[in-house]
RNA sequence: GGAGGCGUGGCUGAGCGGUCGAAAGCAGCGCACUGCUAAUGCGUUAGGGGCCAAAAGCUCCUCGAAGGUUCGAAUCCUUCCGCCUCCGCCA
């Protein structure tokens, strides 16, 4: 969300960024709307100033003919059109909760994933003497994954992680919290259930509602009223990450400015409806719809210097993570048209999984600027007490089922069985999984 | 699930049809004063929008949310949401 004075008076840039981010939405046509509302909204003003003039007036009256007459007055004022009215405004909110934010200028300009560029490359792909395996048939094989059971269990999608495998997913999560914690971000347990206004705020509602068609999110219904749609407003959400819970903990604050920025960090399990990618990665652990996340959020002061800074700082520590856990990685800054519509600047992590031949991504940084903040209307005071939104920004700490096909697949011997990385022995209490084990 | 209570400004809390965007206290800020991080006095402090180049000023909306009654609602009615207490049930 933008504010309508600015995006009035930065009409074309905004024009550019729609271009560029491939949206769909007609500036123009908000524009005009808003002149409207402009117009609808004097017309409401002056209605309402000079019926509660009226009836000051009334209220000071004893005598009850004159009363009678003012009252009589006050029905002949006319009326806005309410009607009107609210179809403007209605249309006014659709088209802006669309606006995108521009897009930081080293953005590279492009149509989709092809053209994110490449910034930053840690070591090469392994190289093996033997055929690499997919995490599938090590899974298997190591009797640590079951898609059978868990397809049978939770349908499509769903799987059994167990055993050693258990033991390794836990570790990945306690590995990544307890970094973040020693990197000053705050640990957290957030809700995963959670109502609309927070997956609204962060932008995970494509419209002004959700709208199960296009929102990758599951919807929770506790009643029949609530699954046939009836009780429309305060329904539940089952949340796709922690950002959405951790940012909405500080939504109506006003924080101060000597206490920015705050850094977070929240392990949830998360949700993916995976809508609209029925056909895409369906085999293994790629791309499931509940697996756990370690999530880095944080809430900064208005400046676009610092707020890149800090979008550094965060993937440096997911960088460092990958790097501790042997895991050859690339860093891409995304495009404008693989961008969402709120973010200014974006990157993602890769790791390299040998078994699957292909770059997995492992992380995704984002710098939202003000846009989060508005909606969720988080603030601070800034030095001289002026309130200011806050700039919001998420980055993946590690998320638990594709950093673990990553070392499956990298540490896999040609025996078959898997090292684990020194810096989650500690959490298996061994230094490889084998089958026997 | 049953019974009751409550949602007001940064916080506590009064208001229960017009004089209320709202007493009072606390906290914050400003000024004054006292020779010293405290005390006292006075003043000041909700958010969002419009007019205006901007400031000043004027003005509209907002007392959990949405409807309704009324010339007029924080105050009355309905529904919803949330919170609290007691009982039941339960990880």
């Amino acid at each position: 969300m933008l504010d309508i004075k600015f995006i009035r008076e930065h009409a074309d840039d905004i024009k550019e960024a729609i271009k560029n981010k491939r949206i769909d939405l007609d500036l123009d046509e908000l524009l005009e709307v808003d002149r409207k509302r402009a117009v609808l909204l004097r017309e409401e003003e002056l209605f309402n100033q000079q019926k509660n003039e009226l009836n000051d007036e009334i209220s000071k009256i004893k005598n009850e003919a004159e009363r009678k007459a003012l009252v009589e007055k006050g029905r002949a004022l006319r009326e806005p059109d309410s009607e009107k009215f609210n179809a403007v405004k209605e249309k006014f909110d659709e088209l802006m909760v669309r606006v995108p934010t521009i897009p930081s200028p080293d953005t590279p300009i492009g149509k989709g994933e092809e053209d994110n560029k490449e910034v930053f490359r840690w070591s090469e792909p392994k190289k093996f003497n033997f055929e690499p395996k997919t995490h599938i048939e090590l899974g298997k094989s190591l009797d640590i994954l079951d898609f059978d059971k868990g397809a049978k269990v939770g349908g499509f999608r769903g799987y059994y992680v167990k055993n050693d495998g258990a033991l390794l997913i836990m570790g990945i999560m306690m590995y990544a919290l307890q970094k973040m914690v020693s990197k000053g971000f705050r640990p957290m347990i957030p809700p995963t259930l959670v109502k609309g206004f927070a997956l609204f705020g962060s932008g995970y509602f494509k419209g002004l509602e959700y709208n199960p068609e296009v929102d990758e999110i599951y919807q929770v219904a506790t009643s029949d009223k609530e699954a046939t749609g009836e009780a429309s407003k305060d329904k539940k959400f089952l949340v796709g990450t922690a950002e959405p819970s951790l940012l909405a903990y500080f939504s109506d604050e006003t924080l101060l400015r000597q206490e920015l920025p705050i850094r977070v960090c929240g392990y949830s399990q998360c949700y993916r409806s995976e809508i609209g990618s029925y056909s895409k990665d369906v085999k293994g652990l790629y791309r499931v719809h509940e697996f756990m996340k370690i999530e880095q959020v944080v809430v900064a002061e208005a400046d676009i210097e610092k707020a890149n800074r800090l979008q550094d700082e965060m993937t440096g520590i997911s960088g460092e993570m990958h790097e501790e856990l042997g895991l050859p990685y690339r860093r891409l800054q995304i495009c404008t048209g693989d961008m969402s519509p709120g973010k200014y600047r974006a990157f993602d992590i890769e790791a390299w999984l040998p078994g699957m031949k292909r770059w997995a991504e492992t992380g995704s940084a984002s710098n939202f600027l003000d846009w989060q903040s508005r909606r969720l209307n988080v603030k601070y005071a800034d030095a001289l007490g002026e309130k200011r939104y806050a700039y919001l920004l998420n980055n993946t700490a590690l998320p638990s089922p594709r950093t673990f096909i990553a070392i499956l697949e990298n540490y896999q011997t040609k025996e078959g069985n898997v090292v684990v990385p020194e810096v989650l022995r500690k959490y298996l209490g061994k230094e490889i999984i084998t089958p026997l084990s």
